[in-house]
DNA sequence: GTCTATATGATGATAGAC
DNA sequence: GTCTATCATCATATAGAC
């Protein structure tokens, strides 16, 4: 690895911790181990680091939810899929903590790939529940868009309450309360 | 307004605003109109501050909640009266934003206030949800423990989308979408 | 490309006068 | 109780040698 892709490396690990304020441009040097003259040759600054380094992580995260949603089966099925992936989910949402991250709100274009994370997200997941509601499978009342909307924010939300409980437990009661609410839309299979 | 509070109030807007590691004495002291000394005097340093800041919002919010709670109605009235207050969503939870706080997660007295906080509120919801159930007013097959945990990640989640997206409408998509999930999950009255 | 100075201001606190 | 030093360290760079 680089040392330029080292030091976007250590940038992403850090902003997934400690966030765009709490990292420091000393903390990433020491992470890459690289000098002040190498990140300074490579990047602006903090700010350009940063975004590159939110670009690959966003990235990352589309690439990994599309392999869930675009997989078969039914549309309750693949989001299950998704909300019940694997998750280190005392670590948080390494795109959504930075929602909490006054310098990256304030600043459009490192607020710019978070905001296009999400609504990406919301649409791809509408798309999946509009479809289930089409071919039958979803009750013909669901709202594709809301529920999308919903089914993020639990996710997102999940992680919160068991970043502040020290405990998985309330994001997979988060996670079992939504898909419970949604199985009870699932239009039953008329049996063979 | 005594200096000590005034040192609590600015604590609690800038936790809110910045979070804690993006809260410095200096600021706090300056917000208040307050010397250095002032702020070492009555606390013993940042985190004491905090601690009291934490524990005030914290009350507020559990006191603001049970308002709603507690109110006459359903059960699904009650929720989708807690749910639908009037919000300032682009602000954030003051208490949810400190979940991404690395230093508060790590400190086990700074997080507790942040535990219990939402812990009182997955309960309180969840009693609300029984209580419809063993009513008659919601379906028996509900969980109310899960639906109350997903229901507040829809309100810490659309926080966050909210946040990212620059907007309040992803909020307010996310709590729709949860109402009409649970709205189908009322047991329709008899006519009369 | 990488390194070592060097610089300005902030951070988080202590000491002691008033 | 409040104020003004004072302090060591960190944050975020720039300059220029190698």
């Amino acid at each position: 690895m680089s040392t330029s892709e080292r030091l976007i490396e250590s940038t992403r690990e850090l902003l997934w911790e400690r966030g765009y304020v709490g990292t420091s441009p000393k903390a990433i040097q020491q992470r890459a181990g690289a000098g002040q003259g190498s990140m300074y040759h490579h990047f602006t600054g903090k700010p350009d680091l940063a975004l590159t380094a939110i670009r690959v992580t966003a990235q990352e995260m589309r690439d990994r939810a599309e392999e869930e949603l675009s997989a078969p089966g039914t549309a309750f099925e693949r989001v299950s899929a998704y909300l019940r992936r694997g998750r280190d989910v005392l670590r948080g949402c390494p795109i959504g903590r930075l929602t909490q991250d006054p310098d990256v709100v304030a600043d459009p274009a490192l607020r710019r790939p978070v905001d296009e994370t999400f609504a990406w997200l919301r649409d791809r997941l509408a798309d999946v529940l509009a479809e289930g509601r089409d071919r039958g499978e979803l009750d013909a009342a669901l709202d594709p868009v809301a529920t999308a909307s919903a089914v993020v924010a639990v996710l997102q939300g999940g992680y919160v309450l068991a970043r502040a409980a020290g405990s998985a437990e309330p994001f997979e009661q988060a996670v079992d309360g939504v898909l419970g609410l949604l199985a009870a839309r699932v239009v039953p299979t008329p049996s063979p």
